[in-house]
DNA sequence: TAATATGGGACCAGCAAGGTCCTATATGCT
DNA sequence: AGCATATAGGACCTTGCTGGTCCCATATTA
Protein backbone atom coordinates (compact mmCIF):
# COMPACT_ATOMS: atom_id res chain seq x y z
CA UNK A 1 0.00 0.00 0.00
CA UNK A 2 1.38 3.57 -0.62
CA UNK A 3 0.38 5.42 2.24
CA UNK A 4 1.67 7.29 4.76
CA UNK A 5 1.69 5.70 8.02
CA UNK A 6 -0.08 7.09 10.88
CA UNK A 7 3.07 7.44 12.63
CA UNK A 8 4.46 9.51 10.15
CA UNK A 9 1.64 11.76 10.25
CA UNK A 10 1.36 12.29 14.02
CA UNK A 11 4.90 13.16 13.42
CA UNK A 12 4.39 15.64 10.71
CA UNK A 13 1.87 17.64 12.77
CA UNK A 14 4.02 17.36 15.67
CA UNK A 15 6.81 19.52 13.53
CA UNK A 16 4.88 21.26 12.16
CA UNK A 17 3.36 22.74 15.51
CA UNK A 18 6.38 23.38 16.48
CA UNK A 19 7.46 25.53 13.09
CA UNK A 20 4.62 27.86 14.14
CA UNK A 21 5.62 28.21 17.72
CA UNK A 22 7.87 30.79 19.42
CA UNK A 23 10.96 30.79 18.43
CA UNK A 24 13.79 29.25 20.71
CA UNK A 25 10.70 27.80 23.13
CA UNK A 26 10.12 24.06 24.36
CA UNK A 27 7.23 22.52 23.80
CA UNK A 28 6.79 18.59 25.26
CA UNK A 29 5.43 16.01 23.90
CA UNK A 30 2.25 16.28 25.93
CA UNK A 31 1.25 19.24 25.26
CA UNK A 32 1.96 18.89 21.37
CA UNK A 33 -0.40 15.78 21.88
CA UNK A 34 -3.08 17.38 23.15
CA UNK A 35 -3.04 20.01 21.07
CA UNK A 36 -3.77 17.32 17.97
CA UNK A 37 -5.62 14.74 19.89
CA UNK A 38 -3.34 12.25 19.51
CA UNK A 39 -1.87 9.52 22.12
CA UNK A 40 0.41 10.90 24.29
CA UNK A 41 2.96 8.07 25.08
CA UNK A 42 3.23 7.51 20.93
CA UNK A 43 3.62 11.34 20.28
CA UNK A 44 6.78 10.97 22.95
CA UNK A 45 8.25 8.35 21.03
CA UNK A 46 8.10 10.07 17.45
CA UNK A 47 9.36 12.75 18.70
CA UNK A 48 12.31 10.65 19.68
CA UNK A 49 12.87 9.71 16.29
CA UNK A 50 12.71 13.28 15.32
CA UNK A 51 15.24 14.34 18.29
CA UNK A 52 17.82 11.49 17.07
CA UNK A 53 17.92 12.42 13.04
CA UNK A 54 18.47 15.90 14.27
CA UNK A 55 14.90 17.97 13.19
CA UNK A 56 14.29 18.98 16.09
CA UNK A 57 16.28 19.93 19.82
CA UNK A 58 15.22 18.41 22.92
CA UNK A 59 15.82 19.50 26.65
CA UNK A 60 15.37 17.44 29.74
CA UNK A 61 13.62 18.20 32.92
CA UNK A 62 10.92 20.80 33.87
CA UNK A 63 10.66 23.75 31.29
CA UNK A 64 11.94 21.12 28.89
CA UNK A 65 10.58 19.57 25.41
CA UNK A 66 11.35 20.14 21.61
CA UNK A 67 12.02 22.89 19.26
CA UNK A 68 12.49 23.03 15.72
CA UNK A 69 16.25 23.18 15.11
CA UNK A 70 15.91 23.78 11.74
CA UNK A 71 14.57 26.38 9.56
CA UNK A 72 11.36 24.60 8.04
CA UNK A 73 12.35 25.38 4.60
CA UNK A 74 14.97 22.79 5.25
CA UNK A 75 13.17 20.28 6.81
CA UNK A 76 11.80 18.33 3.69
CA UNK A 77 8.86 15.82 3.86
CA UNK A 78 11.12 12.68 3.04
CA UNK A 79 13.27 14.08 6.37
CA UNK A 80 10.52 13.23 8.51
CA UNK A 81 9.17 10.25 6.65
CA UNK A 82 12.73 9.01 6.50
CA UNK A 83 13.45 9.80 10.53
CA UNK A 84 9.69 7.99 11.44
CA UNK A 85 9.83 5.13 8.92
CA UNK A 86 13.20 4.15 7.86
CA UNK A 87 14.69 4.47 4.49
CA UNK A 88 11.74 4.41 2.06
CA UNK A 89 12.28 1.19 -0.95
CA UNK A 90 9.44 1.51 -3.35
CA UNK A 91 9.59 -2.47 -3.92
CA UNK A 92 10.83 -4.72 -2.07
CA UNK A 93 13.80 -6.05 -4.42
CA UNK A 94 15.50 -2.47 -3.95
CA UNK A 95 15.49 -3.25 -0.23
CA UNK A 96 19.29 -3.36 0.38
CA UNK A 97 18.59 -5.24 3.54
CA UNK A 98 16.57 -8.52 2.52
CA UNK A 99 18.08 -9.23 -0.43
CA UNK A 100 17.82 -12.55 -2.31
CA UNK A 101 14.57 -11.95 -3.93
CA UNK A 102 13.41 -15.15 -5.71
CA UNK A 103 12.23 -13.07 -8.64
CA UNK A 104 15.80 -11.29 -9.14
CA UNK A 105 16.85 -13.40 -12.24
CA UNK A 106 13.82 -13.25 -14.46
CA UNK A 107 13.11 -9.53 -12.82
CA UNK A 108 12.05 -7.53 -15.47
CA UNK A 109 10.41 -4.71 -13.46
CA UNK A 110 13.09 -3.91 -10.84
CA UNK A 111 15.17 -1.62 -13.39
CA UNK A 112 12.42 0.59 -14.31
CA UNK A 113 10.49 0.60 -10.71
CA UNK A 114 13.59 2.16 -9.62
CA UNK A 115 13.37 5.13 -11.73
CA UNK A 116 9.79 5.34 -10.17
CA UNK A 117 10.99 5.31 -6.88
CA UNK A 118 13.56 8.31 -7.49
CA UNK A 119 10.93 10.40 -9.17
CA UNK A 120 8.56 9.97 -6.05
CA UNK A 121 11.23 10.32 -3.93
CA UNK A 122 11.81 13.82 -6.00
CA UNK A 123 8.17 14.61 -4.85
CA UNK A 124 9.03 14.55 -1.50
CA UNK A 125 12.52 15.67 -1.19
CA UNK A 126 10.61 18.55 -2.83
CA UNK A 127 8.19 19.22 -0.47
CA UNK A 128 9.45 21.23 2.93
CA UNK A 129 7.93 21.97 5.88
CA UNK A 130 7.52 25.25 4.66
CA UNK A 131 5.23 24.40 2.17
CA UNK A 132 2.59 22.67 4.82
CA UNK B 1 5.01 2.79 4.37
CA UNK B 2 5.58 4.08 0.82
CA UNK B 3 6.24 0.18 -0.89
CA UNK B 4 4.67 -1.43 -3.51
CA UNK B 5 2.81 -4.72 -2.13
CA UNK B 6 4.41 -7.88 -3.61
CA UNK B 7 1.06 -8.50 -5.35
CA UNK B 8 1.58 -5.46 -7.05
CA UNK B 9 4.97 -6.01 -8.21
CA UNK B 10 3.93 -10.12 -9.51
CA UNK B 11 0.94 -7.96 -11.48
CA UNK B 12 3.23 -6.17 -12.77
CA UNK B 13 5.49 -8.73 -13.86
CA UNK B 14 2.80 -10.77 -15.33
CA UNK B 15 1.03 -8.13 -17.36
CA UNK B 16 4.42 -7.19 -18.67
CA UNK B 17 5.05 -10.83 -19.67
CA UNK B 18 2.14 -10.43 -21.40
CA UNK B 19 2.55 -7.36 -23.33
CA UNK B 20 6.00 -9.45 -24.74
CA UNK B 21 3.87 -12.55 -25.63
CA UNK B 22 2.54 -12.87 -29.45
CA UNK B 23 -0.41 -10.99 -30.02
CA UNK B 24 -3.88 -12.98 -29.35
CA UNK B 25 -1.99 -15.74 -27.66
CA UNK B 26 -3.11 -16.96 -24.05
CA UNK B 27 -1.06 -17.71 -21.74
CA UNK B 28 -1.91 -19.78 -17.96
CA UNK B 29 -1.44 -18.39 -14.97
CA UNK B 30 0.88 -21.44 -13.68
CA UNK B 31 2.79 -20.69 -17.09
CA UNK B 32 3.22 -17.24 -15.93
CA UNK B 33 3.97 -17.93 -12.40
CA UNK B 34 6.38 -20.42 -13.18
CA UNK B 35 8.27 -18.09 -15.48
CA UNK B 36 9.19 -15.50 -12.75
CA UNK B 37 9.42 -17.91 -9.58
CA UNK B 38 5.99 -17.08 -7.76
CA UNK B 39 3.75 -19.08 -6.39
CA UNK B 40 0.90 -20.42 -9.11
CA UNK B 41 -2.11 -20.51 -6.94
CA UNK B 42 -0.92 -16.13 -5.70
CA UNK B 43 -0.42 -15.75 -9.70
CA UNK B 44 -3.58 -16.95 -10.68
CA UNK B 45 -5.51 -14.85 -7.69
CA UNK B 46 -3.71 -11.38 -9.35
CA UNK B 47 -4.80 -12.16 -12.88
CA UNK B 48 -8.06 -12.76 -11.67
CA UNK B 49 -7.89 -8.77 -10.74
CA UNK B 50 -6.49 -7.32 -13.50
CA UNK B 51 -9.28 -9.17 -15.37
CA UNK B 52 -12.06 -8.11 -13.63
CA UNK B 53 -10.23 -4.47 -14.16
CA UNK B 54 -10.50 -5.35 -17.87
CA UNK B 55 -6.25 -4.77 -17.75
CA UNK B 56 -6.33 -8.65 -19.50
CA UNK B 57 -9.21 -10.80 -21.09
CA UNK B 58 -9.65 -14.20 -19.87
CA UNK B 59 -10.15 -17.90 -21.56
CA UNK B 60 -11.87 -20.25 -20.26
CA UNK B 61 -10.87 -24.31 -21.00
CA UNK B 62 -8.16 -26.31 -22.27
CA UNK B 63 -5.62 -23.46 -24.05
CA UNK B 64 -7.35 -20.97 -21.98
CA UNK B 65 -5.68 -18.29 -20.27
CA UNK B 66 -5.16 -14.84 -20.14
CA UNK B 67 -3.87 -12.05 -22.57
CA UNK B 68 -3.21 -8.31 -22.34
CA UNK B 69 -6.58 -6.75 -23.68
CA UNK B 70 -5.20 -3.00 -24.07
CA UNK B 71 -2.12 -1.19 -26.22
CA UNK B 72 0.96 -1.39 -23.45
CA UNK B 73 1.01 2.15 -24.05
CA UNK B 74 -2.62 2.65 -22.48
CA UNK B 75 -2.00 0.72 -19.37
CA UNK B 76 -0.60 2.52 -16.27
CA UNK B 77 1.33 1.47 -13.28
CA UNK B 78 -1.20 3.32 -11.52
CA UNK B 79 -3.95 1.16 -13.28
CA UNK B 80 -2.32 -1.81 -11.71
CA UNK B 81 -1.73 -0.52 -8.54
CA UNK B 82 -5.23 0.20 -8.44
CA UNK B 83 -6.56 -3.51 -9.80
CA UNK B 84 -4.58 -5.13 -7.00
CA UNK B 85 -4.44 -3.15 -4.01
CA UNK B 86 -7.18 -0.64 -4.50
CA UNK B 87 -7.63 2.63 -4.49
CA UNK B 88 -4.92 4.72 -3.20
CA UNK B 89 -4.87 7.02 -0.23
CA UNK B 90 -2.01 8.60 0.78
CA UNK B 91 -3.09 9.12 4.32
CA UNK B 92 -5.89 7.99 6.08
CA UNK B 93 -7.78 11.47 6.18
CA UNK B 94 -8.12 11.19 2.91
CA UNK B 95 -9.69 7.69 2.86
CA UNK B 96 -13.56 7.32 1.67
CA UNK B 97 -14.13 4.89 3.63
CA UNK B 98 -12.63 5.09 6.99
CA UNK B 99 -14.14 8.75 7.88
CA UNK B 100 -14.22 10.52 11.06
CA UNK B 101 -10.27 10.84 12.23
CA UNK B 102 -9.77 12.09 15.74
CA UNK B 103 -7.33 14.69 14.31
CA UNK B 104 -9.76 16.01 11.85
CA UNK B 105 -10.65 19.42 13.85
CA UNK B 106 -6.82 20.76 14.28
CA UNK B 107 -5.73 18.59 11.51
CA UNK B 108 -3.11 21.03 9.88
CA UNK B 109 -1.48 18.56 6.95
CA UNK B 110 -4.25 16.86 4.97
CA UNK B 111 -4.68 19.85 2.53
CA UNK B 112 -1.05 20.14 1.55
CA UNK B 113 -0.72 16.57 1.87
CA UNK B 114 -3.75 16.11 -0.63
CA UNK B 115 -1.54 17.97 -2.90
CA UNK B 116 1.53 15.56 -2.70
CA UNK B 117 -0.89 12.42 -3.28
CA UNK B 118 -2.00 14.62 -6.66
CA UNK B 119 1.96 14.73 -8.07
CA UNK B 120 2.83 11.27 -6.79
CA UNK B 121 -0.68 9.55 -8.91
CA UNK B 122 0.55 11.84 -11.11
CA UNK B 123 4.03 10.02 -11.81
CA UNK B 124 2.15 6.69 -11.24
CA UNK B 125 -0.41 7.71 -14.00
CA UNK B 126 1.84 8.89 -16.33
CA UNK B 127 3.88 5.92 -16.36
CA UNK B 128 3.22 3.30 -18.50
CA UNK B 129 3.81 -0.18 -19.47
CA UNK B 130 5.45 1.00 -22.32
CA UNK B 131 7.74 2.41 -20.67
CA UNK B 132 9.03 -0.44 -18.42
C1' DT C 1 14.70 16.23 46.74
C1' DA C 2 10.32 16.26 44.49
C1' DA C 3 8.36 17.18 40.06
C1' DT C 4 8.66 16.90 35.34
C1' DA C 5 10.84 16.30 31.10
C1' DT C 6 13.22 13.09 27.52
C1' DG C 7 15.57 8.33 26.22
C1' DG C 8 14.71 3.84 25.31
C1' DG C 9 13.50 -0.93 25.86
C1' DA C 10 9.75 -4.52 26.42
C1' DC C 11 5.42 -5.64 25.49
C1' DC C 12 0.58 -6.34 23.48
C1' DA C 13 -3.67 -6.57 20.39
C1' DG C 14 -5.45 -6.11 15.83
C1' DC C 15 -5.08 -6.28 11.14
C1' DA C 16 -3.39 -6.70 6.61
C1' DA C 17 -0.09 -9.03 3.50
C1' DG C 18 1.40 -13.21 1.55
C1' DG C 19 0.01 -17.56 0.52
C1' DT C 20 -2.81 -22.09 0.35
C1' DC C 21 -6.88 -24.96 -0.51
C1' DC C 22 -11.20 -26.28 -2.20
C1' DT C 23 -15.16 -26.07 -5.22
C1' DA C 24 -17.76 -24.50 -9.24
C1' DT C 25 -17.74 -23.50 -14.03
C1' DA C 26 -16.19 -23.14 -18.85
C1' DT C 27 -13.63 -25.05 -22.80
C1' DG C 28 -10.93 -28.25 -25.84
C1' DC C 29 -9.62 -32.90 -27.08
C1' DT C 30 -10.24 -37.82 -27.72
C1' DA D 1 -19.84 -38.40 -23.36
C1' DG D 2 -16.02 -37.76 -20.52
C1' DC D 3 -11.58 -36.28 -19.08
C1' DA D 4 -7.99 -32.81 -18.66
C1' DT D 5 -7.15 -28.22 -17.94
C1' DA D 6 -8.19 -23.52 -17.63
C1' DT D 7 -10.40 -19.43 -14.93
C1' DA D 8 -13.73 -17.57 -10.89
C1' DG D 9 -14.09 -17.01 -6.38
C1' DG D 10 -14.67 -17.88 -1.54
C1' DA D 11 -12.62 -19.64 2.97
C1' DC D 12 -8.80 -20.02 5.51
C1' DC D 13 -4.14 -19.77 7.72
C1' DT D 14 0.26 -17.64 9.29
C1' DT D 15 3.43 -14.04 10.00
C1' DG D 16 4.94 -9.53 10.51
C1' DC D 17 3.95 -4.77 10.97
C1' DT D 18 1.19 -0.92 12.88
C1' DG D 19 -0.71 1.54 16.50
C1' DG D 20 -0.37 1.90 21.16
C1' DT D 21 0.92 1.12 26.23
C1' DC D 22 3.97 0.52 30.28
C1' DC D 23 7.97 0.83 32.84
C1' DC D 24 12.44 2.42 34.21
C1' DA D 25 16.63 5.25 33.78
C1' DT D 26 18.45 9.85 33.25
C1' DA D 27 18.54 14.85 33.13
C1' DT D 28 17.00 19.37 34.67
C1' DT D 29 14.61 22.86 37.41
C1' DA D 30 12.39 24.74 41.47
Amino acid sequence: MIRLSKRTDYGLMAIRHLAGAPVGAFLSAREIAAEHRIPPALMAKLMQKLARKGLVASQHGTKGGYRIARDPSEITLWDVIEAIEGPLCFIECLDPIKGNCPQYPTCTVQKPLSAVQRRIAAVLEGTTLFDL
